[in-house]
DNA sequence: GGATTCATGTAAGATGTTACATGATTGT
DNA sequence: ACAATCATGTAACATCTTACATGAATCC
């Protein structure tokens, strides 16, 4: 099984839901389209890694609430152990900073600060789950540990990119400038 | 043409080079095989983009030294202005910190002790690149005032998650914890 | 009236990885 | 002896994206 298989379980792990709750869900873990979801869940299905009750709806489309079955739950704990793969970054803004020099100031400030404005969205919409969060009953063995941390962790990143995007902006004021 | 493209142009705008030499400047940049570089090469080639020198060897074998046409420089400078896609992250290392929940203590410290190594590893190959560039001369219009800003964009963000990591090897310690 | 949400799927295409292929030189 | 570096390429496969397909309910 893939990556996608397993962040699939993982979210499964916690509670049971459709394939099309999973793409949201999935988009902070392991993004995935839903053309590249369902039939991987009904792969995963067939192989008995995974269950589904078939809800019917009216008004709205039927749909399938997956779990996951003790099986998919014995892979998936096993494969948490294992130590993880390089992760992957692909980024077209790194490319326009170092190729930066073949462009003029006002377009070089022009990208790094739709960065920065980028960012402060992604923060803000990260600080409303962070609130949610009920840190009184808050535990390291926690169900909802290792999504706090997670969470915690995207924004300190991304505000160190603020200040680091700020510190580049600061330069282009400064004409003759020195680092540390 | 994909980001890939734009990311050879970038790198060859600064000097001519072989494919070889790109596939490991790329890894910075944006990752990729040579099996996916030499063929996109030969297509660049053929539209105009770029050109190549071929260089005989011996003991060695032969290379192709590839550099960048008015045409291609005319793309890429285009390309540079437009705003960039969002960048793609897929880190199994998170959706294992999001089960860890599943595992016991030790496996999950482990697992956050070894990002830390690794991370490490990362740091110190960039800070020897960080020394070696000639700040003296470095001003933001130069050639080498992207690449030198990345190299400590990529030392802040690491350095960052490092602090992440400790803190939450803090809360394991901590009984009952508090975030600010 | 038009966009968004809910809901699942298939098909085609682009992108990326692993394996196959060759072979001399240099360092451990 | 064995691995790594230099150097380029193809083939097969896995993964991911975009487009096609359907359709009611709700919000602006």
């Amino acid at each position: 099984m893939n990556t996608l298989g397993y962040a699939i379980l993982s979210v499964l792990s916690r509670r049971p839901c459709s394939g099309y709750q999973l793409a949201s869900y999935l988009d902070v873990l392991w993004p995935a389209k839903h053309s590249q979801i369902y039939p991987l869940l009904n792969k995963m299905e067939q192989n008995g890694i995974l269950e589904f009750e078939l809800i019917k709806q009216t008004g709205k489309p039927d749909k399938k609430i997956y779990s996951i079955t003790d099986k998919g739950m014995q892979i998936l704990k096993s494969w948490i152990n294992e130590s993880p793969n390089e992760q992957i970054k692909r980024d077209e803004f790194l490319i326009k900073v170092y190729s930066m020099w073949l462009t003029d100031e006002e377009h070089a400030r022009k990208l790094i600060e739709d960065r920065i404005s980028k960012l402060e969205v992604k923060i803000a919409s990260r600080e409303i789950k962070i609130e949610e969060v009920d840190k009184d009953h808050l535990t390291t063995t926690s169900k909802h540990f290792g999504r706090y941390v997670l969470l915690c962790r995207g924004n300190l990143l991304d505000k160190e990119e603020i200040s680091w995007c700020n510190w580049v902006l600061d330069l282009f004021e400064t004409p003759s400038f020195r680092c540390e």
